[in-house]
DNA sequence: CAGTGGTCTAGACCACACC
DNA sequence: GTGTGGTCTAGACCACTGA
């Protein structure tokens, strides 16, 4: 039975705060282990004294917090911390894609996950800004726009747009729903534009509702946002692609000289 | 004046969400800009005929999403942006250690704004597992901790901690507070480390209370963790450094081959 | 069914900002 | 001072879970 701690009046932390200090603690320690029930709000209350809106605006400091989630019906859980996929920079060589498979299963039989794709969407569209200046285009140029969400053991971690140049994609897979053995790359590399190096941008922010909809996120958990342009050997943009990946469950590997 | 809805009591989302939607829409759509206030509490208790805790929820979702931020007295306020650095992979590139500055100071001078270094700490202790491991020490071996905040035009964006094998640090400045022209990296180099590579490993996550106060970070904002480990030419790893920053405040970009 | 968290009401007192 | 958000109380009804 979890042991904790009274309420100090006098102190003057408000009584909420020492509530989720004491059970932000008990998590830290151990006391309290992942996946495990907190305390009923009812036995919270009965515990501290309270009103119900103090114990629950306890609850929710540790639900930003990411440190527990929250289930109708049920109660509230020390958060269990996903399996973290690791994504090294090498994950687009080349030696993967002449295998025939994409990045995401590569990676996936790598790490011992089943890797899973839905959500599939292609449209031809004018290019926004952003997506317009990294590709060298001009806002009359036309783009094809490929939309997917990936799956992890049946759990979302990642959505993805790919912007290709009309150009590039026309008549080839890139403009159908599936692109064939190496995906968008090996397609891109059919038609002569061999990938010479890709950069990638990466931020994190809170999600949208929309992103926290399609990815099923908890409360409390960032996205990272990584924007990747591929180059061909001329040096020409030939893909952007924006990723929303859930933070929890990524660790982005990168190496660089010191030259 | 702003312009909102009402509430649709037959709908099946809930008043608070609803009421989050339409300010949600009117920051997206720019009828409120960055910065500029929200109708205050009793504002909308009045508009949408509901109770004080009801429009409260609201604007809690909207802060936990990083979109507004409210000041105690004040009001609540559409948040600002802060202006981002991009943090370039090359940021430590022996040209910029020859000008005897530190990463921090040259990109403060390319981007244009004023840096600062405050809360240094030095301390000698034995390793945590990760730190040795990565360092390849066994948890007898010692390690130099260099603990510091970086500041950009006053504001923290960044806390880091260095470990550095006190093999590697005994004798050198890098026991001291200020590390000369060049910092760390110079002073291994003198010590004939000469520098190799780089590795990165970048996640998100919500910053801990500690570091809430120490990056004075408002509510949804996520930090970025940056973990790096600095290699020399014999491949040995000099070098871990541990780093939390304002998610908000940055943008990293890598390159990486296509082969 | 009982137990859980989700939403809402209608008040109260407080701390802080600004005039 | 007035107006703002921060904290707290003591209820109410609802929706979901699981025995």
């Amino acid at each position: 039975m979890l042991q904790l701690g009274q309420i100090d009046r006098s102190d003057d932390k408000p009584p909420y705060r020492q509530i989720a200090g004491m059970l932000r603690d008990a998590i830290s320690t151990g006391q309290l282990i992942a996946g495990e029930r907190l305390p009923s709000e009812a036995a919270l209350i009965d515990h501290f004294g309270v009103a119900r809106m103090t114990v629950r605006q306890a609850v929710q400091d540790l639900r930003a917090e990411g440190l527990v989630i929250s289930e109708h019906g049920r109660g509230v859980f020390v958060r269990p911390a996903p399996p973290i996929r690791r994504l090294a920079s090498d994950r687009f060589a080349r030696r993967h894609r002449a295998s025939g498979k994409a990045a995401f299963t590569v990676e996936a039989e790598k790490s011992g996950y089943s890797p899973q794709v839905d959500n599939i969407t292609v449209t031809r569209e004018k290019p926004n800004p952003t997506v317009a200046e990294r590709l060298r285009l001009t806002p009359d140029d036309e783009v094809v726009v490929r939309s997917r969400r990936y799956l992890a053991d049946g759990r979302p971690v990642e959505t993805a747009t790919s912007y290709i140049p009309a150009t590039f994609a026309q008549g080839t897979k890139i403009e159908q729903t599936d692109t064939g053995p190496g995906g968008i790359y090996a397609r891109l590399e059919d038609a002569g534009h061999i990938l010479d190096r890709f950069t990638e941008e990466v931020g994190a922010r809170m999600p949208t509702p929309e992103e926290r909809r399609a990815l099923q996120l908890a409360t409390g958990v960032p996205v990272l946002t990584v924007v990747r342009t591929a180059y061909d050997t001329n040096d020409v943009a030939v893909e952007v692609c924006d990723t929303v990946k859930v933070a929890s469950a990524y660790l982005l590997e990168y190496d660089f000289s010191a030259r």
